[in-house]
DNA sequence: CTACGAGCTAGAGGCGGGTCTAGATCAAGC
DNA sequence: GCTTGATCTAGACCCGCCTCTAGCTCGTAG
């Protein structure tokens, strides 16, 4: 979870890896794949150097993926953009087929929690009074 | 999401698959591995019959996976389950722990759905007015 | 000038979590 | 008895997503 600080002058890549989270070898193996909207600038030395876009880009990945967005889709996303303007209605279609996809994630998620919360209630329960007998017992009947 | 309905009679491998939600083959493997609190019965002719409990078990399991918990978890919870009474406060920890870690998630993905909404707002807005310009354009300023 | 860490490429490897195959057996209906 | 479909086992295979290795280069500090 940690917050991407906005930045105005360009990065390497390990200052990117510690700003997104991401490791130098997913930056790498990112760009391979087509993840990023444009070709990544280089040094004279052929170092890469990423501009603020390309981090808050990154950035955006990095959301996308933790909520569930495999890679593929991210590539589209990005085939999109690259594309250039013209192609927002299909860009703003995924956007919101994954949101849709990240409501129904939490609501699992939730109905999880609450179903878990039980078990937890149960085993708390018998914990407490010591009377911690007939729950899960694989010989015996369920509590 | 399928409700898995309570269930009195040992059933077959495929009214099990049909009831958790698993594939047959999945059903296996979860054997295989160890992730059953006990021996699952079998007719003379070697085929399995679950009992009410197991399904119960499996419809845990379910939940637990949907909500993240790894294979590894799940097979150590079953191990204590199958060690009978006794380690019930280990048990509670280890669920307990997870439920932290569902509401972690929970959250992680709220962050994100709200922002991804406002790029959705932003895109919606953009296409309903045409002027679908200046959002990741590679060659051109973020907005 | 040298040393040393950070970065480079191409490609192999690994892990989690199943999925599928082959070839045999079981069980129910005709 | 025969066919058909569900199940059995062991083990190979696959997919998504990185992660690591080898062997090399860059660039900065001493």
């Amino acid at each position: 979870m940690a917050m991407i600080e906005t930045v105005t002058e360009s990065l390497g890549i390990g200052e990117v890896a510690d700003r997104t989270g991401l490791s130098v070898h997913a930056l790498r193996f990112y760009e391979r794949e087509g993840l990023l909207i444009g070709p990544v600038h280089r040094t004279a030395g052929g170092r890469r150097r990423y501009s603020p876009t390309d981090v808050d880009w990154l950035g955006i990945c990095v959301r996308l993926r933790e909520s569930g967005m495999p890679l593929a889709e991210l590539k589209r996303f990005a085939e999109l953009v690259r594309q250039g303007p013209g192609n927002e209605p299909e860009r703003l279609r995924l956007l919101d087929a994954h949101q849709h996809r990240v409501e129904d994630q939490i609501r699992a998620l939730e109905e999880c929690r609450s179903i878990i919360a039980v078990k937890v209630g149960v085993y708390a329960e018998h914990v407490a009074r010591g009377t911690a007998a007939g729950l899960w017992d694989p010989t015996a009947t369920e509590g």
